[in-house]
DNA sequence: ATCCCTCGAGTTCA
DNA sequence: CTCGAGGGAT
């Protein structure tokens, strides 16, 4: 190919992938392959002396920024429970009226399908616009949300104060922006959140967006209820449609729902469900929260889009932790302009549970709009036969095993199971090897014999000579990966070698209680039993994980490839090197705030009083481990306490 | 025995 | 997001 052919070529390659990186936020190609490729394109450019017009190196800076900048909101912004059928809207009100004893007044809102923007005004003045992120922490899109005609720059309250809506693509706007769009917008919802995400504000205004305002997160001034914050956003100038109502029963909320699905078509926004909230913001205390959401409010969500098909087939696949997965093989079918002809049936159980058989045909959704799930049997067939439950592994052959609602191979090296091992050892939150893929592990299974983390890290590019797809400089990136990985945590190398039931958090747990490998390996049951989160179960998993002599010959096989283990900044603060253990219940918080905040200020959760334990964060009905704490003298503190400690 | 909550593990298509 | 299982409180 010429020279001049190849830059046309990766010019065209590095818009598409900008294009969905930015526009669909659909990523097709990693960070290094674009670099890679960008590089090349930019060396050509050098040798040619010249480059076409729309080359991606004209963009400001060189390199195209890649990210926007994050920043934390005053006031998380929490998601919504949700329930899906008057059943569950009658349990919801049941808990309600469990807490505080009778139904209150609640607000009836639309639920906008769009993308949750977090606003901060400050001296009445729009200073920042943040996207959702994961509640706490949002990405900044300032400069694109400022190109929304008919949000407000200024307000007249002066103190800080947070704003928190949704931005939406009216369907009118969409139908317009589509007439003269080269490419039109699939739907309004990827169109409104496409358009905040796209890092050129030009591009977020042509959209022509809208904001919802919904609710004010921080504040210097308080609101008595939703309708006087709703009456505030409105007189601020900002945008509170929404088919606001206040009901006084569950009925009256219900037909809420009923009349709401029957506007939706006619409306000039996509909705997908609504929204009820306790109105009385001084009962909202009483009702509480949990980690993820406010038990005051809940979405109700319309059904999403539904179809029938029929089953094909169940294959099994199986995974890292030795289960045997059911797939339903589906006769491909149409579900919101997306061909689906696979679904996870979950595991065993679910397939019982559902009583779905081959040659059925079942009800399929896209749950959240994206994984596909069955719901259930739409028509029995009359030639339908159930599903086999297999004896063997369909991989190795291996003896099944039953344990609840999931099946086991019992094999030892079944290759799939080898596979995902490799992946997962690899993967971000694990030793992050970047550039590894699953792909790349079957092929160093079937073709170089790579079977374990320890034969990943000690990988030479002699060995990856002649391997499908693998240049000079893939070796070399891959190979300089490896040794960068080499550098990291005992949290991140615990979670890679992957002991049943250690995930993220409880590898990281056992980092901070024990320090190091070797404290790690000869702790005692009791040790680990004293840590808050493990159990029986997991107490056994650790134990018997390190009393196997292949896998201390394996950990020892790891740390001689290279591996060099740094400490996690300690958190500092008030509560620094303590262990307290939580008893009783909290006046107001909750025992997984309760945990973040003391591991915030340095100190540590346990799960049992010992004379290791320094202190003692007592609630209501607290039971023996208060006595415990007594007898042993050990110091005895109230929720008043513990925020005074902590300055709170 | 029986709640409730948190964690881990797994998932589709383009 | 979803489920099931484990852990902890009662």
């Amino acid at each position: 190919m010429d020279k001049f052919a190849r830059m046309k070529e990766l010019v065209s390659t590095l818009n598409e992938w900008a294009r969905l990186y930015y526009e669909e936020d659909a990523p097709t190609a990693s960070d290094a392959e674009y670099d890679r490729l960008y590089d090349e394109l930019r060396k050509l450019e050098e040798e040619e002396g010249y480059s076409l017009k729309n080359s991606p190196t004209h963009r400001i800076g060189g390199a195209p920024q890649k990210k926007f900048e994050q920043s934390a909101h005053l006031k998380k912004l929490y998601s919504l429970d949700k329930c899906q059928t008057k059943e569950e809207f009658s349990e919801w009100c049941a808990r309600i009226v469990k807490a505080i004893g009778y139904l209150p007044e609640l607000t009836c809102e639309y639920k906008f399908d769009g993308l949750t923007l977090n606003l901060l005004y400050e001296d009445g003045a729009l200073k920042k616009a943040t996207t959702r992120g994961d509640g706490s922490v949002g990405e900044v899109v300032t400069a694109q949300v400022r190109t929304i005609k008919k949000l407000p720059r200024y307000i007249s309250y002066k103190g800080r104060i947070e704003i928190q809506g949704e931005g939406i693509l009216r369907l009118s706007q969409l139908e317009k922006y589509n007439s003269t769009a080269l490419e039109p917008l699939k739907n309004a919802r990827n169109g409104a959140a496409g358009a905040i995400r796209n890092l050129d504000p030009a591009v977020t205004a042509e959209r022509g967006l809208s904001f919802m305002a919904y609710n004010v997160g921080f504040s210097e001034r308080d609101f008595e209820t939703q309708a006087d914050m709703r009456a505030f956003l409105k007189e601020e100038g900002f945008e509170v449609e929404g088919g606001y109502r206040l009901a006084h029963s569950e009925e009256d909320a219900m037909k809420f729902a009923d009349e709401t699905d029957e506007v939706r078509e006619s409306l000039d926004y996509l909705i997908d469900g609504v929204v009820y909230k306790v109105n009385d913001v001084s009962l909202r205390d009483d009702i509480g929260v949990t980690e993820k959401f406010p038990k005051w409010a809940v979405a109700y969500k319309f059904k999403a889009d539904e179809m029938t098909t029929e089953l094909k087939d169940v294959v099994w696949q199986v995974s890292r932790s030795a289960k045997l997965n059911p797939i339903a093989v589906l006769e491909p079918v149409d579900i919101g302009g997306v061909t689906v002809s696979r679904a996870t049936l979950n595991n065993y159980g679910d397939i019982l549970k559902k009583k779905v058989r081959v040659g059925d045909r079942v009800f399929v959704r896209r749950s959240n709009d994206v994984i596909p799930e069955i719901m259930g049997v739409a028509v029995e067939s009359e030639t339908s036969r159930p599903v086999a439950k297999p004896e063997v592994c369909p991989v190795c052959g291996s003896p099944v095993r039953e344990s609840g609602a999931f099946l086991y191979c019992t094999g030892e090296h079944c290759a799939p199971q080898i596979i995902s091992a490799l992946d997962h050892f690899a993967s971000k939150n694990a030793l992050d090897i970047d550039g590894f893929s699953e792909k790349t592990a079957e092929l160093l299974f079937n073709e170089r014999h790579v079977r374990t983390g320890a034969d990943l890290l000690n990988l030479k590019p002699e060995d990856m000579f002649g391997l499908d797809g693998f240049g000079e400089k893939k070796i070399g990136n891959l190979i300089a990966s490896i040794q960068k990985s080499k550098h990291t945590t005992l949290d991140r190398l615990l979670f890679a070698i992957g002991i049943d039931g250690i995930g993220k958090k409880t590898a990281r747990d056992l980092y901070k209680r024990f320090g190091t490998l070797e404290a790690l390996m000869s702790a005692s049951r009791e040790e680990l039993l004293s840590i808050d989160g493990i159990g029986d179960i997991l107490a056994d998993n650790i134990l018997g994980y390190f009393s196997s002599e292949e896998n201390k010959k394996y950990v020892r096989e790891l740390m001689e490839s290279g591996i060099v283990l740094e400490d996690l900044p300690k958190a500092e603060g008030a509560l620094s090197g303590m262990r307290i253990v939580l008893t009783g219940s909290l006046p107001t918080y909750k025992r997984g705030e309760a945990t973040a905040i003391i591991e915030q200020n340095g100190g540590e959760v346990a799960a049992s009083v010992s004379k290791t334990v320094d202190l003692v964060l007592a609630g209501e009905e607290a039971g023996s481990k208060l006595d415990k704490a007594k007898k042993l003298g050990i110091k005895i503190i109230d929720e008043d306490e513990f925020r005074r400690m902590l300055g709170l």
